[in-house]
DNA sequence: TTGAAAGCGTTACCAT
DNA sequence: ATGGTAACGCTTTCAA
């Protein structure tokens, strides 16, 4: 029955079929155009009959308007960069776009390449995490003639609308809170390389707390971004060979902070008695684990749903030529037994 | 500066600043196609001078060629899927193709519609999670008249082809491996529904497995798929009040595994000794826990590969007509500290 | 190697 | 409420 399909039906099938003109069916076809309900019955019959699946590439090519928005995150597996997306989407569907992502492995010339191809599918907005780009992304972005918003950050130069926090302070405010509770020698685990900007923020931010603070700090750079669960693990165990009297760390991620707690256990250290342990972004497992970890909540769906809102005001006519927004996103410390 | 861009530039406005016709242009802007060296630079330059980007929804609508590969997972944040989408992105890349990613919640329906709107994109292949779909879901597939992938399961009926393993042999294997090791009192930790179909197919082999050993099942069910860490805690929690004599919980997933093992220590119960405990998925997570969770490995980015190939085989014309192909992939059980 | 003409399948626009 | 016609921006096809 491996019936050859000769040729996937047309508009101008189902209207033969349906006995009306094609632009009928195209009117019966969306819920807002008008059409009898008669017409749209039978429309909607034949369509069924022949098996008809509209092409919105034909009618993007029409209309100007493709249902696309593009989005780009760094890593694909990343739960915080999940939820954000999330937030997108569920934004967007009541509008019918479609998040159209990809994913840059934290690296800005594949950034680029991403944002390229994506742009030649002429998305009706355009939004990026982060505000670190090649000359030529940005150039693409500025000159794509639709909304783009960088989320996750707050860029120096935005091309767009920003909905973002700083990873800076994050860090700053976790330095000052453990400084609050007492701990005075704290160290900071990260990424060996800057790919990750928001990463090597929050970096900047520790070491200019600890220096606020009069504190030395002290940092493991451990591997490529992101670093993962085990190397967090490594980046604690050469931090205590290094500094052997350090008694608590930042790391820069929950994932990395979940490493680095389990590198205590295997050593028989207890946290937060012999060592104190921070994390970032909330993640499930933060608060799951024993014990829990303190860390810091940035409501990346939120950010998500705020992008959506903002990408909406301008594409639905109610603001279409709105200046460009900074939404600062704000964050919190949470507080839990790691530290 | 803010210029209103009157209209983005076409093939023909770079045709004419370089002074060629536009079919020369279509092909200077292609690697393959015919062009010669003095003719692609003065249109590259053009190109550049008038910021253009290529219109790939005009392209694929006259090629027939959107460079699209439609796929479907049901969560976008789960570490096991998000590393088949890699496999698959990688796989892909080379040649140009796109994927357009959509997650479907777990949900039959919300699949369905999915996929009808991507449909509509006319990906050049559709590839989805799993193997139990609506019927139209099922029609929408077959009668697209493009290579169609199912994923992850081994469905009865497949559409087209499969890279799959069979989940209800996973937990069987898992099962047996554990009254080797001397456990008897085995329960399982899973979703209370049946929206995740393979969490339900591990479930069933879990249960076949034990009347087969001649043990009794001791199933607790846990709100609705995914079930989270903190779930897998709850669900712990349940199964010791109901059947105090546990001896060991195989867990739909690594994350409830996880939750699991945390629920444990909080009780000061000792794993293994004092219960074991089995994940699934080999997340990062897993291998590094303290104690270290014994889990099954699915490769799941080999899974994206291997489909990557399938799809390639069909769309490169090496094997255009080839009849549908059943991948089984192999798992293996993981034995680490926990069981 | 290059060009001219004819679509690709839909929607915008203007009539009726 | 419905239909006719002309795009939309590109590639295919056929010629030169």
């Amino acid at each position: 029955m491996s019936q050859e399909r000769k040729k996937a039906p047309t508009m101008a099938d189902v209207a033969r079929l349906a006995g009306v003109s094609s632009m009928t069916v195209s009117r019966a076809l969306r819920a807002d155009a008008p059409a009898s309900a008669e017409t749209r019955r039978k429309i909607q019959e034949a369509a069924d009959e022949l098996g008809y699946v509209l092409n919105s590439t034909a009618a993007g090519l029409s209309s100007r308007k493709t249902g696309f928005i593009a989005v780009t995150i760094p890593s694909i597996n990343n739960s915080n960069f999940a939820d954000t997306v999330r937030g997108l989407t569920e934004g967007l569907k009541d509008v019918n776009l479609q998040v159209l992502l990809g994913y840059t492995d934290y690296d800005m010339n594949a950034e680029e390449k991403l944002i390229e191809s994506m742009l030649r599918r002429r998305p009706e907005a355009l939004v990026v995490t982060g505000g670190s780009h090649t000359g030529r992304a940005r150039r693409l972005m500025a000159n794509a003639g639709i909304p783009v918003v960088e989320m996750w950050d707050l860029p120096e130069k935005p091309i767009g609308h920003v909905v973002g926090f700083s990873n800076r302070e994050t860090s700053q405010a976790m330095c000052r809170r453990l400084y609050e509770k007492g701990y005075r020698r704290i160290g900071y685990i990260g990424g060996a390389s800057s790919r990750d900007t928001r990463g090597a923020d929050r970096r900047r931010g520790y070491e200019e707390a600890m220096r606020e603070l009069g504190c030395d700090p002290r940092v493991t750079a451990f591997g490529d971004p992101p670093i993962t669960m085990r190397q967090g693990g490594g980046a604690l165990a050469q931090m205590l060979e290094r500094w052997p009297d350090i008694d608590a760390v930042i790391c820069v991620s929950d994932l990395s902070a979940f490493g680095a707690l389990c590198e205590c256990q295997r050593r028989g250290l207890s946290v937060p008695q012999d060592i104190a342990i921070a994390g970032f972004g909330n993640y499930d497992l933060a608060d799951c684990a024993v014990p829990s970890l303190t860390t810091v909540e940035v409501h990346a769906e939120r950010i998500g749903r705020r992008t959506a809102e903002l990408v909406l005001e301008r594409l639905t006519g109610e603001n279409p030529d709105s200046a460009p927004v900074t939404s600062l996103m704000d964050f919190q410390i949470i507080e839990r037994e790691s530290a």
